[in-house]
DNA sequence: AACTAATGTGTAG
DNA sequence: TACACCTTAGTTA
């Protein structure tokens, strides 16, 4: 599920478990075990998200995490003992918080490292505002948006336009704005890609308050979805739809490879642009 | 039990 | 554009 949002909970979360006292690092899995041991018995400053990297300061040393497509990183707290590692643990993180052991396992990560702080400000310089960040600054991707003739659904997948957006809030935030993704990122209006952008940090915080990406409006839910209670998979206009009929309008969602990803959308409502921009 | 697709990114060609 | 990375949830048999 790693889109910004999950990146910002677990920071938040990693945070509260371990932040400001030490901690056991270790690799059982074994491909981080030297830098592992390097930061191992010290104090964790602070665990915190920009888009989709994590990073966890130890004075010097920042551990930095980007979970990739398929990566978790799973914080267990107030445990009465920490279990013997299942499965493909990458980095194991140990600590003693006060409401008793607390304990996260990393598993299948694109990227866990040891960087310098000054490596730390170079992968910040390559991204884009972050919705989740207080100090954000949407003119910054807007000076991106406006002068690209590439189609906007690339441009808010890219981490140096946008930083944190994945596939879902994607195809959720075109569909919820009734933006043609095919749209040069020129032809857009700096009123519509601030309405956009407004939407987009309410989205996301939804996201990191309930762990999951919710972007269907209640009048666009079926009655059986609003009676439905207990856990579920977040719901979607067009996301994963593809063939099923648009909440809004009945017609069938589309999809279609674009820059190696599944894109989703409504044709209808998502009408088709065919400006000179 | 086997098989597929996936919320991402980097590299090679 | 293709695929390597390396894991799991969901589907099919």
């Amino acid at each position: 599920m790693p889109e910004g949002h999950t990146l910002h909970r677990l920071a938040t979360s990693l945070d509260e478990a371990f932040g400001g006292s030490p901690v056991r690092a270790s690799s059982p899995q074994g491909r981080f075990a030297e830098s592992a041991a390097l930061v191992d018995g010290r104090v964790l400053e602070r665990a915190e998200a920009y888009g989709k990297h994590l990073f966890m300061t130890f004075e010097d040393d920042v551990v930095h995490v980007h979970l990739g497509l398929y990566g978790r990183f799973d914080v267990h707290r107030g445990v009465p003992e920490v279990p013997a590692p299942v499965g493909q643990v990458r980095l194991r993180l140990v600590g003693r918080g006060p409401d008793g052991a607390a304990y996260a396992d990393l598993r299948g990560a694109t990227a866990c490292e040891l960087l310098t702080p000054a490596e730390r400000e170079g992968v910040l310089a390559r991204l884009g505002p972050d919705p989740l960040r207080a100090d954000a600054d949407p003119e910054r991707a807007w000076e991106r948006i406006r002068r690209s003739r590439a189609p906007v659904g690339g441009l808010l997948m890219d981490q140096a336009v946008v930083a944190g957006i994945g596939n879902v809030y994607r195809a959720e935030l075109l569909f919820r704005h009734r933006v043609d993704p095919f749209r040069p990122g020129r032809s857009l209006r700096a009123r519509q890609w601030a309405a956009m952008w407004d939407d987009l940090v309410v989205l996301m915080q939804d996201g990191v308050r309930t762990g999951r990406i919710d972007t269907v409006r209640p009048e666009h839910l079926t009655d059986a979805e609003l009676g439905h209670t207990g856990p579920r998979r977040g719901h979607s206009y067009v996301y994963r739809r593809a063939g099923e009929p648009c909440r809004v309008c009945g017609t069938r969602v589309r999809t279609r490879e674009l820059q190696a990803r599944n894109l989703y959308w409504c044709a209808t409502c998502q009408r088709r642009y065919r400006g000179t921009a």
